[in-house]
DNA sequence: GTGAAAGCGCTAACAC
DNA sequence: GTGTTAGCGCTTTCAC
């Protein structure tokens, strides 16, 4: 392993040189640092992180921990951190923390024995999440997608109740009369903004708020099927339900499918996130689409922009959502 | 910040004891061990573990670099490594490497200015993809879903010809007069195994190949709708098609949707890799199904093995795919 | 069993 | 501009 006093010597300089030029601190004679670059390159030679980063105290890795790697808007939202991140010089490790506040923990711990530059977090619940040994730390954080309770943390979100409430207000303008919410669990912000959008468009509407016809569930597929199952039990069921989650959405269509309801016929659908096959499953979703690429870009921006000025006061940025109207919450009823 | 040494202060023995306790290594009394104990939980100590890796010169973690993180099968994959790493006391760096060489060799680099503990791969191509760097120094590596040419590292792969010939045998065997193959770029390995597989099935049943119905696109969902868009442009149309990988086959049902052809009933289609939609779309989607989470705990586990024993021959796994008939592939013609 | 001390590879403070 | 030097936090001989 050739190591930076090897190309100090190949050179001709000092090592505190090599280490200048590399970093572009302090100053260094032109020719000394061409020769300097070509050593380096003719004997392959890479710093060591570790010792870079036990000097430094810091690397230039962040850690972004997300709730569920399998869900498609993490992804997307991944690679809008990762793109910027690289465009920035940093490279970045990506944890899923699966829903699991014991796995969260554990990769905010291992965050912090790494010394990483930064953390990007979708956190697994509102208030039982533990940011502070980060905070304290002086590790820079951004949360998205979800809003950790009682910490004062740059925030990417967003606006989960708007979206929400655009849904619910276009399943009642299509002329549904008993719409059902399929949200996530209780310590989840978006799970809670979500069915707070549902509540305002159906009192905005005047419509009563029926408790049997509100479900939480995990955002998995199997919370999606479960819901429809229990809500199509009785007689009573709902001729239309919001989906809080794109995986359950998942869930739900199958189940609708497995009990021989027609969509939008017999219950009219909208899922919250886009996806890639929602325009292919039958009939094409309508779902509230988030900006799920520009949350992890401007959630790097923001973790970029901390770290070079940690006094900066905290911000917040909310993005809109969009309601993207396909087929599966039905035609507007005749004449209206 | 507390360190190694405010906690053997603390408890009033030396750092080596301190190391020695929580490393488990070298002989301690255990009262004192009990007490070291003691102190690290009440301090909430954690060793800072760049000085850990430039003392030991290798960390615990390992990238894992993927082709695609978008694609569901990649992040199954990565989910089956992770599991499994954990289990083992590692941690895992993910890396999308995106199809693109460049950033596969910066990741590479990265892995090993980190002195990562081992490299799991789905290489960008087979031939042009480095992994010399990586073998020269020791690091463990093994390969995943792609064979990389000419390297003599670990591998676990699926069947790819086997389940592309089962495909097409299955299509041949549902009535389809012409069959056409999209299959993705000549420098991935399973883009050939799996026209291999379509070929040998076509050849078996006495079929000739026309080059015609073979396309090459990247593994993308562009890819899938320009190659149906090309194939369905002249008059002699297939009346099937084997679509080579999972992100395509969404591509080229949106591309017969939008030319007004039917599926089943004009143009049969069987995909590669299974997803949760894949039920879901219109009609239900048949698959060439892989055992991905199956991949990457192999994987993990492998590389775990040749960390412990270096020198232990190479081993190379391969997992049988599973052809899942649903309705996309048409109904057996009558009297079959 | 235990502690003292050296040193992993790098960078930053200091001297020139 | 450049080199010398100290030291980041940890583990691991080595001596006892």
């Amino acid at each position: 392993m050739v190591k930076i006093k090897d190309v100090a010597r190949a050179a001709g300089v000092s090592p505190a040189t090599v280490s200048r030029v590399l970093n572009g601190t302090g100053k260094v004679s032109a020719d000394r640092a061409e020769r300097v670059r070509a050593v380096v390159a003719k004997l392959g030679y890479q710093p060591f992180s570790p010792a870079r980063a036990l000097r430094r105290q810091a690397t230039a890795v962040w850690a972004v921990i997300v709730a569920d790697i399998e869900n498609p808007f993490f992804t997307l939202i991944v690679r809008g951190i990762e793109d910027e991140a690289h465009r920035r010089g940093f490279r970045v490790m990506l944890c899923n923390s699966d829903e699991d506040l014991q796995k969260e923990a554990a990769y905010i711990d291992v965050a912090l024995a790494e010394r990483m530059g930064g953390v990007v977090i979708a956190v697994a619940s509102a208030r039982q999440s533990r940011l502070a040994p980060l905070l304290e730390r002086g590790v820079p954080v951004v949360a998205i997608d979800r809003r950790p309770a009682g910490y004062d943390v740059d925030c990417v979100l967003v606006d989960n109740r708007l979206g929400a409430a655009q849904a619910t207000a276009h399943l009642i303008e299509a002329g549904a009369k008993r719409i059902a919410c399929i949200t996530g669990p209780r310590r989840v912000s978006t799970a809670n903004e979500r069915l707070a959008g549902y509540e305002q468009a159906l009192h905005a509407a005047g419509r009563p708020l029926e408790p049997a016809l509100v479900v939480r569930e995990d955002f998995k597929p199997g919370g999606g099927y479960d819901a429809i199952q229990r809500l199509c039990a009785g007689a009573d069921r709902p001729d239309a339900v919001f989906v809080a989650n794109n995986l359950m959405t998942v869930g739900a269509l199958r189940a609708l499918r497995d009990l021989g309801l027609r969509v939008p016929q017999d219950v009219r659908v909208v899922g919250f996130d886009d996806a890639p096959w929602a325009a292919l499953v039958q009939p094409p979703l309508t779902v509230v689409s988030q900006p799920a690429y520009e949350i992890g870009r401007i959630a790097a921006e923001l973790l970029a922009e901390a770290r070079e000025n940690p006094d900066r006061e905290r911000r917040e940025v909310l993005l809109a959502p969009e309601l993207i109207v396909r087929e599966s919450s039905g035609p507007r009823p005749v004449g209206a």
